[in-house]
DNA sequence: GTTCACCCTGGAGCCAGCTCCAGGTCAAGC
DNA sequence: GCTTGACCTGGAGCTGGCTCCAGGGTGAAC
C-alpha cells in the first residue's frame, strides 16, 4: 500500500499523455488510481463484475473513465457490506435504475436488516466481553473469563457483578 | 440439523447403557450431544483443538464428560467470535487458568476491541442504509440507492433528506 | 538491438472452517 | 453367516476474495 503509493509518486502521473488526454488507462494507472492490484482488477473482469474492458490491437487492456466509476462504485459498494455477487447485481440495476427500483429497494432492506442482526450480536457480545474484563480486574485468584465462558457469563458471577461502573 | 434432531428423536438416546454410565460416548453421541458434526469433531481433533481423544482396542474414538465441557467451551468462545486459533490458546489457558490471567486478559481486551471497531463500521453502515432507504420511498425517479452509493451517500441528496423520520 | 517497465495468460495457492467421499473395519442382531 | 449402521482413514472440495507465479509478449528509451 505505502509501496503502491511511494511508487506513483517516485514515478509519478506516468498516465502517459496520450491515454491521458483520451481518458485511457492501463491497468496500471488504474491500479494507482483505485488502490486495488491488477490482478484483482482482471478477476473482476473474469468473475464478469466488470464487462470484458476493451483492449489494444495487441491485448493490452485499456480502461475508461466509465469503469473507473463502476470500480468506484464497486468500493463503496464493498464497504457497505454487500458481496461481489451483491455488487454485480447492483451493477446491473446502475445501468437502468428506473426498471430497478423494487427490487434495489429490497436488496438494500436486506442487507440492513443482516447489518442489524449482527449489530445486535455484537453488542451483546461486547458486553459480555466488558463483563468479563472487570470481573477479571476485581478478581485475585483463578481466572474468571475463563470461567465465565465456561458457564456462559454471569451464572453465578452475578452477585459478585457491581465491581466498576460498566462504563 | 432438524435431520439431526429428528434422528435423535427417532432413534432416541441409544447411547447404550453401559457407555452411558461410564461417561463415555461414541462420537456420533457426542455430535447428538453437541449439535456439531463427527467430521467436525474429527477436524477439531487433527487440528490439536481436542487433545488426542481416546480409542477403544478397534480405533473407535470413545469420547469423556470432558470432552463435552471442553467443546461446550469451544462452542460458547465461537460465539464470541474467537477464532479456533484463539480457542486453542485460551483451552491451554483453561487447563492453568492462575498462570495464564494476563494472556487471557489481552486476548480478550483485544477481541472486545476488535468487536468495538466492527461495531462501529456496522452503526455507520446502518445509518446509510437507512438513507437510502428513506431516499427511496420518498423520490419517485432514479433510484436513489444507486445514486447513493455512486456520490457516498449524502454529497447531494443532503438538502432533500428531511424526508421521514429516521427512526 | 538491448534494456526495462509494464502487460498478458492459465492455473495454483491461501485463509477459515468445515464438508464430503471412497473404500474399508467393527459390532450387534437375526 | 449376513445385514446394517456406526465408525475409521486420507484426501479432495467448498466458499469468497483475492494473491502469486511461470513463462512469454509489448513498446518506448537509450
Amino acid at each position: 500500500m505505502s509501496t503502491a503509493l511511494s511508487a506513483s509518486a517516485a514515478k509519478g502521473r506516468t498516465l502517459n499523455k496520450r491515454r491521458d488526454r483520451r481518458d485511457e488507462y492501463r491497468i496500471g494507472d488504474i491500479a494507482r488510481l483505485t488502490g486495488l492490484s491488477a490482478d484483482t482488477l482482471r478477476y473482476y473482469e473474469q468473475i464478469k463484475l466488470l464487462p470484458a474492458v476493451n483492449r489494444t490491437a495487441s491485448g493490452i487492456r485499456v480502461y475508461t473513465g466509465k469503469d473507473i466509476s463502476r470500480l468506484n462504485f464497486i468500493q463503496r459498494a464493498q464497504k457497505m457490506n454487500f458481496s461481489l455477487a451483491e455488487i454485480g447485481e447492483l451493477l446491473k440495476m446502475r445501468e437502468d435504475p428506473r426498471r430497478a427500483r423494487d427490487e434495489v429497494r429490497r436488496l438494500t432492506a436486506a442487507k440492513l436488516s443482516e447489518v442489524e442482526a449482527r449489530l445486535n450480536d455484537l453488542n451483546i457480545l461486547r458486553k459480555e466481553l466488558r463483563l468479563l474484563l472487570n470481573l477479571c480486574k476485581a478478581s485475585d485468584d483463578g481466572c474468571p473469563i475463563i470461567e465465565g465462558i465456561d458457564r456462559k457469563v454471569g451464572e453465578k458471577t452475578r452477585q459478585r457483578r457491581r465491581v466498576k461502573a460498566q462504563r
